[in-house]
DNA sequence: GCGATCTATGATACATAGATCATAATGATG
DNA sequence: CATCATTATGATCTATGTATCATAGATCGC
């Protein structure tokens, strides 16, 4: 499961998914990775810019990690040659 | 061109090989970004921890996007089945 | 529908990221 | 070496992200 992310936005959806995905609540996320479930509901709603040290935190929790790499051409999907 | 990143200071990492490939000075990518070169500096060299919204500012000056995944195990390489 | 769990929201307080200016340090080049 | 471009550092101010507590709203099972 991977997903592209482009806004803050699209952050909050992979970590939601990925909460979802592993079977937590906030809270259980906010227990395993020390960041307040408060925040993490507006995290994943996109409401705040968050900082990255708090993201790496909530990845570290769900065991993701990103890759930087140069945008996929002609689509949102990660997807390449569409054209 | 993909990086693994796991800690503000591979984000760092990556954005200034994205730049220097793309032959832009901190000062070009100010520009371009918006983000002021002082603050390209310290994200670069990972000395403080970034607001999202200034990392996708960045980003879309260098094309790059990032994609959440799970961790690839056993390495730090972001090659999987090593093992 | 009720109660319990889960998620969102509002307020306050504090820490810190980023803008901004000045300047120092470093690096490249004639 | 001297100069110019590039990058780093230091200070101040402002904006905002997060902790924290309280609670409202939503969701789900019974």
């Amino acid at each position: 499961m991977k997903q592209l992310a482009r806004t803050p936005r699209d952050i909050g959806h992979a970590i939601r998914e990925a909460r979802k995905a592993k079977g937590f609540t906030q809270k259980d996320l906010a227990a395993r990775s020390g960041v307040w479930q408060e925040t993490i509901s507006k995290i994943e709603n996109g409401v705040a810019s968050t900082k990255l040290e708090t993201l790496f935190d909530l990845f570290a929790a769900l065991d993701l990690e990103i890759q930087v790499q140069p945008r996929s051409k002609g689509s949102q999907n990660g997807l390449e040659d569409i054209f």
